[in-house]
This record gives C-alpha cells, structure tokens and sequence, in this order.
DNA sequence: GTGTCATTTCAAGGATTGTTGAATAGTGGA
DNA sequence: TCCACTATTCAACAATCCTTGAAATGACAC
C-alpha cells in the first residue's frame, strides 16, 4: 500500500460517524444505507456523503439489491492499512508490536 | 484505549506533515524542531503546530535540552493506536488481522 | 545586563470538511 | 403509465483545519 492510499484512509477514518461505520460493516454481510442512517442517527444526505468517502478511500464497496444499496467494509483493505501503520510507518518496530498485539496473545493461553 | 482517543489518535496521523513526522520519529532517540523543520521543508510555525496536534493526541512527547526541544514518538501509544483499529474497531476479524501481520502474526495460530 | 539561537504563540486569511434541505435519479409495484 | 421507496447529488452555509508572517518566550553565551 501507497503513502497516499494509506493517508486517504486515515482521513477517512478519522471522523466519528465514519468510523461508527466501519465498526457497523465489520463482521457482517452488509448493510442497507437506510438501516446506516438509523444506526448512527443521522440524515441520510450525511450518511451519503460519508460512505462516499469511506468508498473513496477503498475501505467499503456497495452493491445494488433492488432498490437498497448494500455497503460491506473491504477488510482486505482496512488490514492493509493496519499493516501499513504497524510495518511502513512504523518499520515494524518492536514496542509498537508489543503494545497492539497485547488483547489477542492473551486469548491464547499457552499458545507455545 | 477508548474511542476518543483513538479518534483524536487518527485525526492527528490523518495528514501528511504529521505521518511523515511520525514516521521519522519513530526508531530513534528523538529529533529536535529544527532538525524536522528541515527534513519536511516546513516553516517553523507550521510545523511546531502539527507538533502540538500530534502531542495533543498522545503520540509524540518533548523534552528540552538546552535551547532545543527534542521530540520522540510514544510507541506504546501508536501501538495501542493499531490495537484499537484491529481489535475493537474490526473486532479481530480474521481476515483484517491476516492482511495486516504478514511479518509476525503467522507465529500465532488462529484461536476462534 | 545585552544579543542570539531555537521554538512557540498569535492573528489573519484561505482552503477544506461537514451539515442541511431541496431536487434528482434509479428501482419496483399496481 | 403513475406512484412510492431508496438513495445520491447539489448549493449554500457553518465549522474546522492549515499556512503565513510577525511577535513573544526560553535558554545560553558574553
């Protein structure tokens, strides 16, 4: 991933209904514009706009099923900005690892 | 870390100036203004603004040595940054994580 | 003390972002 | 066809962000 991709994701990301968006499409088959607008509690010309931007930025896709759009988070590409962060920006650096990786190791209870 | 933080956290990365300083910040001792007034071609102003965003948020630090302000980044903070993203905001979807670890999480076998 | 270096703070302006409400486009049913 | 439903687009405005250049602060040397 790309300086530049990376950047237009983060800006995208970084605004509260947006990312109460992706928090929404994540781990689901998808949602309805109309049932996105209901969810965050705004209008539907706001909720447009910001899937506009999300889509802009390559972390959502939508498909047409009649008459509702259907948004779904490309987590391909939200795992490539994670990565870009964690092993571009960051050069893979030890502590910063350390810190991210803290909640999931300890699922794993003597996982060696 | 809550979501606040992560926001202010992700505002504060979502710009070029400031991901750059982040990223020449990060791996070393520390690095004075003027040394990253140089580097980025930014007037001082400029830049001791995004300095400020960025201590704002968490993910820079400053200490004074003589008559120079030297800036480091806080790891730990960007670490917790990219834990949040990955597993509060995309709730450890397996397929965000697997496009993101390339380098370290193949070590941790899959536990859900 | 004065002078200089390194940096921040301030005020002003331009650029960008986000919200609102009305108008428009696309789909499907009667 | 006409109508209802779903969602986007547009224009206008408010709010926020970023840059600039001048002034102020803080630290050191003399």
């Amino acid at each position: 991933m790309d300086q530049s991709k990376a950047l237009a994701a983060l800006q995208a990301l970084a605004n509260p209904q947006r990312l109460a968006l992706m928090r929404h499409l994540i781990g689901v088959d998808g949602h309805a514009a109309g049932t996105l607008a209901a969810c965050l509690g705004i209008s539907a010309s706001a909720l447009s706009f910001h899937l506009a931007t999300l889509e802009g930025a390559g972390l959502i896709r939508s498909r047409r099923e009649g008459r509702q759009l259907i948004y779904t988070a490309d987590r391909a590409m939200m795992g490539h900005l994670i990565g870009h962060l964690l092993n571009d920006c960051c050069r893979g650096d030890a502590e910063v690892h350390a810190c991210c990786m803290v909640p999931r190791q300890l699922a794993i209870p003597a996982a060696e």
